[in-house]
DNA sequence: TTATTCCCAATCAAATAAATCAACAAAACA
DNA sequence: TGTTTTGTTGATTTATTTGATTGGGAATAA
C-alpha cells in the first residue's frame, strides 16, 4: 500500500490541477478541502517543488501551482520520489535494485514473477499522468 | 515492498517445495540454509500451517511440511494473510476496502488506475503457485 | 515596515516491523 | 517411564518507519 505521504501528495496533485488556472493556491487551502494536516502538507508541496513539479510563490497572493508540463508527469514519477520503489522486492526493483542474498535471480521463480507484476504496474503507472487524474470531471 | 516476513515465507515456502518428498524438515533447517532468524521464522511457519499450507509433527523426525494441494496454493493467497493488501490504496482493494475520505470514487480517476493496477497485479498473482516458483528448476 | 506566505531543519510520537525470550506441550524412543 | 527432540505460544524487546508537529526564518507584496 502506498503510505499517506503518497496518497496526501496526488490528493494536492489533483487539487492543483483543478484549479491550475486560477493562480497561486494557498497551502492551508489545500489543507483544509482535502483534509490534510497544514504542515505535514507543506513537506509535500516542498518535495514535489524540489522535484520540479510544483512553483510557488511567496508573500500575498503567493501560493503553489503546476510547473508548465508537469500534468504530464507520469504516476510513476511521483510514487518513486515521495514512497520508494514500485516493486514488491527489491531484487525486482528498476530504480532501487538490490541483490538477494539467498536466492539466484537466474532461477528463482518468485524474482520472474516480481518482474511480471512490476512490469505490468509499470506498463499503467508511466502512462497515467497526474493531468489523467482529473481528465474526466 | 514486502515487508521481510512475507519474504521471508515465501523463502520458506521455496525450500519446503523444493524438499516436498523428503518428510518433515527442521525448522532449524529452512532458517540456517535460508538465513532467516530461527524464532521469527517459527512464527511464520506457524501462521502458513494455520492457514492450512503447512503441516507440522513434533519430536523426533519431526518438522514442517507442505499439506497436500498446498502447492496449489496462489501467492496472492499468502501476501493477503501474512502482510496484508495487494492494492495500492485502500480504496482500490478487494478484500480490505476502504472508503476514501476526500474523494468520491465515481468521479476519481486515482481510483480507477488504482484499480487497474491491481487488476493486472492479481492476475498474474492469482495464477502463479507457490508450486510454480521451483518448477523451472 | 508590516502582514502574508512559503521555507526548512529539527524533533517528537505512534505505529509497525523485526527479532528474542522463556516456559510449555506433544511426540518419539530407549 | 523419562529423556530428548521438536514444535507451540505469548510476552517482551528493539529498531525502523511513518506521520505529524514545533518553532522559527526568509522572501514578497502592499
Amino acid at each position: 500500500m502506498l503510505n499517506k505521504k503518497t496518497q496526501y501528495a496526488f490528493q494536492a496533485l489533483i487539487y492543483l490541477v483543478e484549479h491550475k488556472d486560477e493562480g497561486p493556491v494557498l497551502i492551508a487551502e489545500i489543507a483544509k478541502e482535502k483534509k490534510i494536516p497544514l504542515k505535514f502538507l507543506e513537506n509535500i508541496l516542498l518535495e514535489l517543488r524540489k522535484m520540479d513539479i510544483l512553483e510557488s510563490k511567496k508573500g500575498k497572493g503567493g501560493g503553489y501551482f503546476l510547473k508548465k508540463n508537469a500534468t504530464r508527469t507520469p504516476l510513476a514519477t511521483i510514487i518513486r520520489k515521495i514512497e520508494g520503489p514500485i516493486a514488491m522486492l527489491p531484487c525486482a526493483s528498476l530504480y532501487f535494485y538490490e541483490r538477494c542474498k539467498n536466492c539466484d535471480e537466474k532461477h528463482c521463480g518468485l524474482h520472474d514473477t516480481m518482474v511480471l507484476v512490476r512490469d505490468a504496474t509499470l506498463k499503467i503507472l508511466e502512462r497515467k499522468t497526474i493531468g489523467d487524474l482529473v481528465e474526466k470531471a
